[in-house]
DNA sequence: AATTTAATGTACGAACTAGTACGTTCACAA
DNA sequence: TTGTGAACGTACTAGTTCGTACATTAAATT
């Protein structure tokens, strides 16, 4: 009478064992690449065999389209979490830069599947279903601060916050994403915790500054 | 009696063959990956043959590697082409942007390759030799001008040259870099023609504003 | 308990891919 | 003009990699 799905010790679960696929397919896929990542690796590494990535996910494309839509839809609802409405217009936008410094930091697989998916020019993302929801939550906290910022005539008029967006992606983004090269060839670690607050500080202070000037 | 190098219709050319290897080949890896790129593809796509390619580089990786430094050697000399000297601080810095900005957009193919080798954490160019030549031509221009802004008390202090440098790339790596994920979430082609001009003076007055706030 | 269906494991194959053995041709020097 | 080495072409191999045929076991259902 239990219900089956809360089994702990189950030795059959459809659930589990598509989860394990995904986790361990998500870390071979953001280490290795699309073309880089072995599809018996990612079996090898998982508690079941290449034959259960079939039987659930069809195939070695597929599998990545579905770490990829896993991977972006645990970020959707991000930007929701700064009080857009309350706070000064100015820290409003800190906090919200500060959101995607943190989140992105905290997600270096995600900005690494982002990049992959760009060399493949984002034809596997263009095949998702994910796409429609994504676009929505990055901007709506940002469209309200700046409409706010603007209405107090604290910002300057001609800004979309789609800019804004790039502006902060940008920053977070490339500290992540070029890390490597940054580091071999200026030898300086981006992501050094003792430059962090540094970064964080600076990222809120450019685009006030850009916004304010 | 004609010095050898300057037929044109010669069957056997050793740097002919080289250098269209290098091209075909640094078209391929930067649109493939490291690892998606194919040697036979290349071979085909070369006036030569698959043969030659480990006669003259030795093996894939080799290739590759020769590929990268080529990509970085043609970009070495090119800060220097801003007369920091005799131009305002303010005006110098924002040339300096935009060779940055007209230089990543005129090269998507470097960008590329970049990308590719931080996702495989830059051990290829660690291996490499021109490293050492790469640092100094980029922050060169950029160190005297800070200096020459903050002498005369217009810009602020606490900025370091390599700190800067981040900025500006971030913001022109990015708009490369990303613009199939951003262009297939948020329906932008942020390298839409009639939208350069808007991103270019965006990213000077994101720098000044930065500097002069 | 019997039967059906979902989930899982093993072993294998077909196609691809980096790299090479071997043979050939051209340029140049003596 | 003839010998020699550099430059080049063809055909192949060994190993890899995605995917699948086939067998099996556990859970759900009747």
């Amino acid at each position: 009478m239990a219900a089956p799905s809360s089994e702990a010790e189950r030795q059959r679960d459809k659930d589990r064992t598509r989860a394990d696929i995904l986790a361990v397919a998500t870390r071979e896929f953001a280490d290795k690449g699309y073309t880089g990542a072995r599809v018996d690796e990612i079996a090898a590494r998982t508690s079941t065999t290449k034959r259960m990535i079939y039987y659930y996910f069809g195939g070695k494309e597929q599998l990545y389209i579905a770490v990829l839509e896993q991977a972006y839809s645990a970020i959707r609802t991000l930007e929701r979490q700064v009080d857009v409405e309350h706070l000064e217009p100015e820290e409003a936008l800190r906090q919200l830069a500060a959101l995607t410094f943190d989140h992105h930091e905290a997600n270096p697989d995600f900005i690494r599947l982002v990049s992959i998916e760009n060399i493949h020019h984002a034809e596997h993302l263009a095949q998702s279903e994910i796409l429609a929801g994504l676009a929505d939550p990055a901007l709506g906290g940002l469209t309200v601060v700046l409409q706010r910022g603007r209405a107090a005539g604290r910002f300057r008029e001609d800004v979309d916050p789609l800019d804004v967006h790039m502006i902060i992606s940008s920053f977070c983004v490339f500290r992540l994403a070029n890390r490597h090269t940054f580091q071999a060839i200026f030898g300086r670690d981006m992501l050094d915790p003792a430059r962090r607050e540094h970064y964080r500080t600076m990222l809120g202070d450019l685009v006030i500054d850009y916004l304010t000037a």
